[in-house]
DNA sequence: AATGCATCCAACCGCCACGTA
DNA sequence: GTACGTGGCGGTTGGATGCAT
């Protein structure tokens, strides 16, 4: 065991054991042990600290910043250091002289993280200590064994009573998604395929919801059919998964946006948010830093994920809810068989052609390799607030079929030329032929 | 047999909503 | 009213596996 570790164990050992439980019974919050360590610093430290006021600090990223200022002082202090140590202070020094300490080891999001730790707290920040990774049978069997033994309870206290090294979350996504007594093993049924395109044309990502109506299966394991399988299939067959549309008509949607878009450039060469983007620009030195990506990452998520951009869910689902039911009974054994699925997205063959809409890893995200996206990205750095950018952004730049929200029309009769479609795949669409295809083997989706 | 590529899927991550003190 | 803890969700990642060369 290299040194890095041992010292934390050691250091962490001495604060438990001294006072920890006092300090913990005293101070009710993180903030309030970053207030005292500050207090500490002042005390002991003869040089003087340029930190931010503390007031200021609402969040645990400010927490960490000033962590961070803390950590920048001068060397190390050696944890044997000969300071006056009172009972009250003491565990707050050490934290202090541990976070120095361990700063010439970790990174500063890794010692918040593991002051979080000493506070009580599992902190997902706190890598160094968890286990991450695949679930051994062993890590298995104990969550198991502690859950059928005590039930479902606080998932952040289930780790550290079923002994596991493992984050509460983790404990939950592992419970949920495979050691679920309920869950059903296999693979899709073709009827289930079917029901989850329906579903997702209706819901869009809602996985969770999609997942709700198909007992035994988790949202993530549909997530993943969706992405991996479905998806392909349905472009194979002409169909954007996207919008449900044909892709054929999904172009003409864009080429139409597109024109619409050239039409109002044309009308107006800058826009007033433009000429502040320029302006952030030029007054504002690029500082690209990850946030600013991820600001614009999250904020692409929300406008480009199909189950996010829902302005119009909700009525189509209680229509859909009307017509299937909301018990899985009913949602089920209604009009789900194949050849109604058929009239809802009638495969057309045709011209297929790769889908060029925006995808969610959009290059817009910060590149520093590219200088249109680094644009952006200073955009995002300046003092601007994304509410005031994003609107000229994204419409110029965003516009892509996946905004259309999925179009269901239920209609009474099918297609009954659909089936005879002859197409690379088709009749193994509807034979349910797939590569992962046992359907027959759980047997309980015949009820579909 | 070795290598490279593609696919799958379990798990992680960050964000958000909600309940509570 | 606010800060905090927790659970839930959806997007993404990266290791494992399969397949082609």
């Amino acid at each position: 065991m290299g040194p890095t570790l041992l010292w934390p164990r050691m250091l962490t050992w001495t604060i438990q054991e001294s006072s920890m439980l006092l300090w913990k019974t005293m101070c009710k919050s993180e903030a309030t042990i970053f207030n005292h360590l500050l207090s500490v610093t002042f005390l002991f430290e003869p040089a003087p600290i340029n930190l931010i006021p503390y007031q200021a600090a609402t969040s645990f990223s400010s927490h960490h910043s000033i962590l961070s200022r803390s950590l920048s002082l001068s060397s190390p202090i050696p944890i044997t250091s000969p300071l006056p140590i009172t009972h009250f202070k003491a565990p707050a020094l050490l934290l202090l002289l541990l976070t120095r300490y361990l700063a010439t080891f970790f990174c500063r999001n890794c010692i918040a993280g593991f002051v979080a730790l000493l506070m009580g707290r599992h902190s997902c920040c706190y890598k160094q200590k968890l286990r991450k990774g695949l679930w051994s049978p062993e890590e298995d069997e104990k969550l198991l064994n502690y859950i059928t033994k005590h039930g479902l309870g606080c998932w952040s206290s289930v780790p550290k009573l079923a002994g596991l090294q493992r984050c509460g979350k983790s404990c939950r996504l592992r419970w949920i998604n495979y050691l679920r007594p309920d869950l059903k093993r296999g693979a899709f049924s073709q009827q289930e395929e079917n029901l989850i395109i329906e579903l997702h044309a209706v819901l869009g990502n809602r996985w969770s919801q999609i997942a709700a109506q198909l007992p035994g299966r988790t949202d993530n394991e549909i997530k993943n059919l969706w992405n991996s399988c479905i998806k392909k299939k349905l472009r194979q067959r002409g169909i954007d998964p996207n919008t449900h549309k044909s892709l054929s008509e999904v172009e003409n949607d864009k080429e139409k946006q597109q024109l619409t878009a050239d039409k109002s450039n044309e009308n107006v060469s800058i826009v007033p948010n433009e000429l502040n983007l320029i302006e952030a620009t030029i007054l504002k030195p690029p500082a690209v830093s990850s946030r600013s990506s991820n600001v614009i990452t999250t904020i692409n998520n929300k406008d480009w994920s199909g189950g996010s951009n829902l302005t119009n869910a909700p009525p189509k689902q209680e229509i859909f809810l009307d017509r299937f039911g909301t018990s899985h009974e009913s949602s089920t054994t209604a009009s789900c068989s194949p050849s109604d699925l058929m009239a809802y997205f009638p495969f057309q063959k045709l011209d297929y052609k790769p889908i060029i809409g925006l995808s969610m890893n959009t290059k817009l995200c910060y590149n520093p390799n590219s200088s249109s996206s680094e644009m952006i990205s200073h955009e995002f750095n300046s003092s601007m607030t994304p509410p005031t950018v994003l609107p000229s952004v994204s419409a110029s730049m965003f516009q892509t079929p996946i905004c259309v929200r999925p179009s269901v029309s239920l209609p009474s009769d099918h297609n009954p030329t659909v089936g005879s479609c002859d197409v690379n795949g088709v009749q193994n669409w509807e034979a349910g032929s797939f590569s992962n295809n046992v359907s027959g083997s759980n047997g309980s989706s015949s009820s579909i």
